[in-house]
DNA sequence: ATACAGCTTAGATATCTGTCAAATTAGAGT
DNA sequence: ACTCTAATTTGACAGATATCTAAGCTGTAT
């Protein structure tokens, strides 16, 4: 019976979460709020620059000269990531820094890849 | 020398990729489109709906029912969806199918998950 | 042919969003 | 106290978006 035990782990390992089984209306709509944090150029790039920076974390000093933006616009966007959930904040003196929040990301990463049960740290 | 083998295979195994290092302008804009279709809790239950469909498709006669909204308004979201290269239609006779593109889907898996090389289908 | 059902397009509208300039808050160092 | 720098908040505005109604298109069946 190789058959019966072929199906099972392909049901586990095979394809997005998303794709298998109907999103509920709730899910989906506190998932979307996510997303729709994420789904924007400047916040995308902020996120990855906060993530990938030395130490995990950034300071906004560090991060509105690379982009053409102005110090206002840098700020709604990381109020933006920040409501949800994606960063968190911290002033420390004369600089506020920014880290990422791996559990918020972990749960969009549970949409695309199944069994992701218990991810490590940052 | 166990800490030199050990810290590759962190590189690889850890964190998602979009924290690991800082995506470029170009990437953010493309990635950005492809979420922004996804970032709405009507088009997330529509395409979870269409992958977790018996045969991997869906008539959208299968789907304006599941919602409190008019049939142009679906047709509208199928759209948005379809432009940002998530889904596929094919009409055939009375009826339009639609089924997920699993590669757009992969795509952004890979800024959750590393290593996702080549992934298989549906 | 005509009618009907499924789906999309077009047009209209209210709401949301990204951006900036100006004003405000908060801390550091004279 | 005053000033300078870092960062956020406020207010304004142009552009995008979600939704609807009405109209159009495309097959099937009578």
């Amino acid at each position: 019976m190789p058959i019966q035990k072929q199906l099972p782990v392909l049901d586990q390992e095979c394809c997005a979460p998303l794709v298998r089984q109907p999103l509920g209306t709730g899910e989906a709509a506190e998932l979307a709020r996510v997303l729709k944090a994420l789904a924007d150029p400047v916040r995308l790039r902020l996120l990855s620059l906060i993530g990938a920076h030395e130490g995990g974390e950034a300071c906004v000093c560090e991060l509105t000269g690379v982009f053409d933006l102005t110090a206002p616009t840098i700020s709604h966007h990381l109020k933006v990531l920040r409501e949800a959930g994606l960063i968190d904040a911290e002033r420390r003196g004369t600089w506020v820094y920014y880290w990422v929040v791996p559990v918020t990301l972990n749960r969009l990463a549970g949409l695309f890849v199944p069994d992701l049960a218990a991810s490590s740290s940052r």
